[in-house]
DNA sequence: CATAGATAACACTAAGCTTTGTTAAACCTA
DNA sequence: TAGGTTTAACAAAGCTTAGTGTTATCTATG
């Protein structure tokens, strides 16, 4: 699988397939800063799918035998691998690194990631086009949501004021003006970087709000559904919360479960979902609730 | 202060250094970030104290009589101006600045902040002592507390709960590990960074814990005090939610009082000060609470 | 309307951060 | 214990960005 010439990286490096650092690393933050992808970053990128897919494809791997694919240093490979393990992409042992047994999904998965940020900002403007001034809005927990609210200060309508519980978001629109943020407290969860539990529910509770804008990782034609019941107790809380209730769907998500069921997609006011969702899924949907395209 | 021959500082012109550069650091700002201060900044912070010192002590200045006295740019002054605007340290109008009528006092205590830091450190070692491993504990709204936090990292004690409403600490804690972060949610007031407000007060009111670390703006012997009734309403939540209530108040603000009254002296369980503090104030205030002088 | 003052746009610089490599020490494992 | 393997520590290089200056354009004020 080696080259003997000149290192095989090199043409990889330089033709850069992979486009963005994907959104594991520091939770979402990554996903959240705007941040030029950066040569040196994107090489780095380049050789991980490397080392991913020589894992894949073998099964193992030895550290030397990945220096060779990738023409790096053994500590460099190393650092990548410790990484790749930290995500969980690979297994690391005493003399290599084997694959996964469920990383044919999780990378594939992960790399997809990447081009969402697309689709996410599409459903982001779709949803923005629903704001007038002086509404009260909601923002769960999702990255989907960070869009959004980036693109609140971009669209000068005037004062607005938004309930979230996500730290990412919150930390956003505390320099905004216009906005008047009211932060969801509660026990802090690291992994979604968002106040959660009974506290969050009770905060939520007292709160009515004109337009609630959620996301959720899976759903079906007729039902939502999320893998954490933590997260559930929340949204449903924000659901309740909401005058009108607005979801917000990458096409990753759709015709999927979950082990937690959310809500019947009816209790939706709207569902927005990307251009390029299948015709009759859009339609079947419709019988259920309204469905907004997003270009 | 202008010389009359060339500009005073042509080299550091040249090099673009200001001339003084072994300067304090300035601001709250600087002190709250745990990024280092960088040689740059400093400068830029330099001039910007030289600036409001010209101003205050002059009442007005015009723009080209700043860039004399700072050896910077004309451009650069203006941005310096624009910020200190912003900060409402001076006002700007067409052809120059003037000093803000408040701002004696708050350049002044601006000044102080920079000192302080050392008093506030020592507070918070202070503070930290009395932590025991599995404590729950509240953080109120103060730069005092933001040391206290910073200080939870490198003392290993065990596992510790902690909540606050300011936003600063919860940025701190969120990724400390053995520290469960709860956040108090509220209206979001921008001047504190922090989270008020009735929904604040609720949040807080459902909750107990162990120690309850608070510092306000002023005190007498016999009363504490503060300028917000906003705050105010804040802390006397917080105060009935600590089983045990401790004041840390650095030496800027004995002595002193504020518009709002927030509780009697003797309400607190344990007043920290910094060592240094008048003989006979620590006396007198040792007939109505507890006193620990910090190193 | 003329002119000083203010802003905007662009370019340059230096500092810091991230990534990578190198070397040395520590660590397994056969 | 000897071999390679892993980690730690330091150093180098490139990239990014904050801060500043210069020039040009816009704006206000007499």
């Amino acid at each position: 699988m080696t080259t003997n010439g000149e290192p095989p990286n090199l043409a990889a490096r330089r033709t850069g397939l992979s486009t963005r650092r994907s959104a594991t690393l520091g939770g979402m933050t990554s996903a959240t800063r705007s941040q030029p992808p950066s040569r040196r970053t994107q090489a780095r990128e380049t050789r991980q799918q490397a080392i991913v897919a020589h894992v894949m494809a073998n099964g193992v791997a030895t550290v030397t035998e990945l220096t060779e694919l990738t023409g790096a240093s053994v500590m460099t490979v190393h650092r990548d691998l410790d990484e790749l393990a930290r995500r969980g992409v690979v297994r690391k042992f005493h003399g290599g690194v084997s694959a996964q047994p469920s990383t044919v999904f999780e990378s594939s998965s992960e790399y997809r990631v990447t081009v969402q940020v697309r689709e996410k900002e599409a459903l982001a403007t779709a949803a923005s086009a629903l704001l007038e001034p002086g509404m009260s809005i909601m923002l769960d927990t999702s990255t989907t949501n960070l869009f959004l609210a980036r693109r609140l200060g971009d669209l000068g309508l005037g004062p607005l004021t938004v309930v979230t519980n996500y730290l990412p978001i919150m930390q956003l629109l505390r320099t905004m003006p216009d906005v008047h943020l009211i932060g969801v407290g509660g026990d802090y969860n690291s992994t979604h970087d968002a106040f959660l539990g009974m506290s969050a529910i009770e905060a939520i509770g007292a709160l009515t709000v004109d337009v609630v804008f959620l996301s959720t990782s899976a759903m079906t034609i007729g039902t939502t559904y999320h893998q954490e019941p933590d997260i559930v107790t929340v949204k449903r809380a924000m659901m309740a919360a909401g005058q009108r209730r607005i979801l917000l769907m990458d096409p990753t998500k759709l015709n999927r479960t979950a082990l937690h069921r959310l809500a019947p997609t009816s209790d939706f006011h709207d569902v927005v979902v990307n251009a390029g969702t299948p015709r009759d899924f859009v339609d079947e949907l419709r019988e259920r609730t309204a469905v907004t395209v997003a270009g």
